[in-house]
DNA sequence: TTGGCGATTGGCT
DNA sequence: GCCAATCGCCAAT
């Protein structure tokens, strides 16, 4: 799933409009793996992990960011793929919407940035991302070159998995220069 | 009921 | 590169 996301449409209804971006960074936290907020089995807060895969969990992290997974292997099964990172298309006008100045660069490079920029909180958890509704991913989007593949980011348990999925030279990348050579 | 902790970010050096 | 901010969840009491 984490590989398949790489390159697809994510698109989100706001206010003023559409706002189209592409998935270019992910993260896997698959069945049995410790780092997963599945790891513990099901809680009221990652119950849309073990939803059918498509599924939306949004959670807050740290008090300040809310971060935006997409089930991945349900129904009844937890694991999910963390969206790190975005590149915009169009609508860039509606993600800076809100909150103060950011830089384009900036602006869905981060799993929280991005949550943030497409305002994405609690109110989508469980939301089916395969069928079109506020926030969707399409069908289409551009074929992927070649994936690069890395360790996961802030990670204490299961840091060494080499989970981390991205599109290999894309300029809205989240990592470290290291980390963002296309095998590290 | 409570204390520790986390899939982060932004400001400062 | 380092560090504080900040809060819901959950395991332990």
């Amino acid at each position: 799933m984490a590989r398949f996301l790489l390159g697809k449409v994510l698109v989100r209804e706001l206010k003023g409009g559409l706002a189209v971006s592409r998935i270019v960074e992910t993260e896997a936290y698959p069945v049995n793996d410790p780092a997963g907020h599945a790891f513990r089995g099901l809680t009221p807060r990652n119950r849309s992990l073990f939803l059918r895969a498509g599924h939306a969990y949004v959670y807050l992290c740290y008090g300040t960011s809310y971060l935006l997974n997409v089930s991945s292997e349900g129904p009844g099964t937890g694991a999910g793929v963390l969206l790190r990172a975005l590149e915009p298309l169009a609508g860039i006008e509606h993600m800076r919407r809100t909150g103060k100045e950011i830089r384009l660069a900036d602006l869905t490079r981060g799993p929280g940035r991005l949550a943030a920029a497409l305002q994405v909180d609690r109110r989508h958890d469980g939301m089916d991302l395969f069928s079109r509704g506020p926030l969707w991913i399409g069908s289409d989007g551009a074929g992927v070159d070649s994936i690069g593949e890395s360790i996961r980011i802030g990670l204490t348990k299961g840091a060494e998995a080499r989970l981390r999925y991205f599109v290999a030279g894309n300029a809205y990348l989240s990592g470290t220069r290291r980390l963002n050579a296309k095998s590290a």
